[in-house]
RNA sequence: GGUGCGGUAGUUCAGCUGGUUAGAAUAUCGGCCUGUCACGCCGGGGGUCGCGGGUUCGAAUCCCGUCCGCACCGCCA
């Protein structure tokens, strides 16, 4: 037997007990003739005690060892004469009678210790050793815990876990896919799931009825600190149920999960219109932790001789409370803020609302008092505050008001890590035009259902379109997403046609699901949680490599094993596949 | 594909308006220390300043290229 306890469960009571503990030397304290260890395991850390009463042979062992040998040691549990109140077993200590080296260990790279000094990338390097520390192994105990509670949540609610096939078909709409050669099959291809979608509809043919997975999915494209390349959603799918029932649903399962988390109980569970929250938080996952919503300023602002809002669009503004006492060297610095790139605006236009009730703006030359006025009354400003304008083509202006909100929101303090507020977003747009192809795509997906009211605008104006689709969005961040789906092969097909599928493509990719509508296809409508983002969001991190234990970095590589990598001619040649790097 | 920031001791960083032998902290090694828990004190070792080229009497420092990391834009149905 290794151990008969853990390093983090021995208390007072225990005292007397001879015990044998097993883990990582954490630290070793030498104080001439007494030595003390911090022994660490996953449960905690139970302080070793050595002295000249200790065996010889256990003193010429603990010479030898040092930082992350794994050891084992027996004694006798003691009560401490100077407690540690900040560790658990902080009342007692093992009095060390036998002590044996299990596997011994090369100085480490980085402190494994809560706060290491090692950077991410070496961290990364080493992923093996980045988890022994607390923080990062908590993280992963965390989502273990929240699987286990969503899985209990939906098997009660009678869902059937099901898997998936990792090995699909390709489909060239949406993200682009990873791809394996099949060998037995020259000259073809597997692709990995981006989602398990067309299956878990055809689940529903099958009469499953309630689905859901923990499954993970696979994107080909850029990482972000909230992207990787593979991720973990919970996928699921339910039968004869619209929108709202979903939504009450799911709405159920994230509420559980903070009580049983956080213990933190979610009062309101909003729903907005994609188009008000593009009006209003220039975004479709907003942040509405705090208020400083968009106001539109157009028709007020127009008119006055200001070319570049007379030539706008779209002008609109926010209001940063509290801001009026900006600087110049302030606004200038916000105003740089937002023409860097990332954000593209041409310039800024403020209005500070000074203290003793006047108004000076960047715009003075063009406007009145009075029609300065009435652009902050839009705002219901008060003195002190600040009102910032953009203006320019209406969608990318309200993204950038977006934006701009956000670091206002985040520069006033207004985004608390510890406060949640989640909303559907509802309504979507079916349909998105590209003007590079010349075509639509689907916003969603292609078998997302139209809201019934607009199937006659596929003729007429497709881009009106509204769908049954649905974002769970908490504190900014895209949660999870679903929608009701098409069930009637022929809407299907129409839909094909509106994305400009011919009838032979259409067939060639998702025949088999319009044939298996042929057969009775019941309604059905689903959802998918980014399970990465919400553990994070749970763990109050921005990454979610910091939830995942074996994340892929920047450039999708893996810096442990430095995967991907090349594989060999004779590998190659079995797979009939030619390397051409000249592009 | 693009923008920005970064790459100096095992590690985290300072040095960067060019100028003697490239520093600090921590880790590591040795010595002293019987109540430490970030133990303390004394001492030692440790560097391809990412790589390549250029400018210069002289480059960690300036310029060009390149590789790597991070964040973001594009992209992510």
């Amino acid at each position: 037997m290794y151990r008969t306890h853990t390093c983090g469960e021995l208390r007072l009571e225990q005292q007397g007990k001879e015990t044998t503990l097993a883990g990582w030397i954490q630290r070793k304290r030498e104080l001439g003739g007494m030595t003390f260890i911090d022994l660490r395991d996953r449960y905690g850390i139970t302080q070793l005690v050595f002295d000249e009463n200790s065996p010889a042979g256990v003193r010429e062992n603990l010479k030898k060892i040092g930082r992350e040998y794994v050891i084992q040691a027996t004694g006798t549990v003691r009560e401490r004469s100077s407690k540690n109140k900040n560790l658990p077993t902080g009342d007692i200590e093992i009095d060390v009678k036998k002590l044996a080296v299990l596997s011994p260990s090369a100085t480490p790279p980085f402190t494994i210790e809560d706060e290491s000094d090692g950077g991410d990338d070496i961290r990364m390097k080493y992923r093996y050793l980045d988890l022994r520390r607390a923080p990062v192994r908590d993280n992963l105990i965390l989502r273990s815990k929240m699987a286990h509670i969503a899985r209990s949540y939906l098997n009660e609610l009678d869902f059937i876990e099901t898997e998936t096939p990792v090995l699909m078909k390709s489909t060239p709409e949406g993200a682009r896919d990873f791809v394996v050669p099949s060998r037995l099959n020259p000259g073809e291809f597997y692709a990995l799931p981006q989602s398990p979608q067309i299956f878990k509809q055809l689940l529903m043919v099958a009469g499953f009825d309630r689905y859901y997975q923990i499954v993970k999915c696979f994107r080909d494209e850029d990482l972000r600190a909230d992207r990787q390349p593979e991720f973990t959603q919970i996928d699921c799918e339910m039968s004869y149920v619209e929108q709202e029932d979903v939504l009450n649903i799911f709405e159920g399962l994230t509420r559980h999960l903070f009580k049983k988390i956080k213990n933190i109980d979610i009062s309101d569970f909003p729903r907005m219109p994609y188009k008000e929250a593009m009006d209003n938080y220039g975004s479709d996952k907003p942040d509405i932790r705090f208020e400083m919503k968009i106001k539109e300023l157009t028709a007020l602002a127009k008119g006055k001789n200001f070319k570049v809002f007379d030539e706008a669009e779209y002008i609109g503004g926010i209001c940063a409370t509290g801001c009026g006492d900006y600087s110049r060297k302030q606004l200038d610095e916000l105003t740089e803020w937002v023409k860097r790139p990332q954000i593209g605006a041409k310039g800024l236009v403020y209005i500070k609302c000074n203290v003793d009730g006047s108004i000076k703006s960047s715009v003075d030359k063009f406007y009145t008092s009075e029609e300065l006025q009435s652009l902050t009354n839009a705002f219901n400003s008060q003195p002190g505050d600040l009102i910032l304008i953009l203006s320019g083509k209406r969608t990318s202006t309200q993204t950038a008001l977006g934006t701009l909100r956000l670091e206002m929101g985040s520069r006033l303090g207004l985004r608390n890590k510890d406060t949640y507020r989640p909303l559907w977003v509802i309504d979507f747009p079916l349909l998105e035009w590209d003007d590079e192809t010349q075509r639509f795509y689907a916003m969603h997906h292609p078998f997302t259902a139209p809201k019934p009211e607009d199937i006659p605008l596929l003729d007429s104006g497709p881009g009106n379109v509204r769908a049954n689709a649905y974002d769970l969005v908490i504190n900014g961040v895209e949660i999870g997403g679903g929608s009701v789906r098409i069930f009637q092969s022929d809407l299907q097909s129409k839909m094909f046609d509106v994305l400009g599928f011919t009838h032979e493509e259409a067939q060639n990719q998702f025949g088999f699901l319009m044939n298996a509508f042929k057969y009775g296809a019941p309604p059905h409508a689903g959802i998918a949680f980014g399970f990465d983002r919400l553990v994070s969001m749970f763990a109050g991190l921005d990454s979610i490599r910091d939830v995942i234990a074996f994340p892929k970095n920047n450039s999708g590589r893996d810096v442990m094993n430095d995967a991907p990598s090349p594989i060999s001619e004779a590998q190659l040649k079995e797979l009939n596949v030619k390397i051409d790097l000249s592009n």
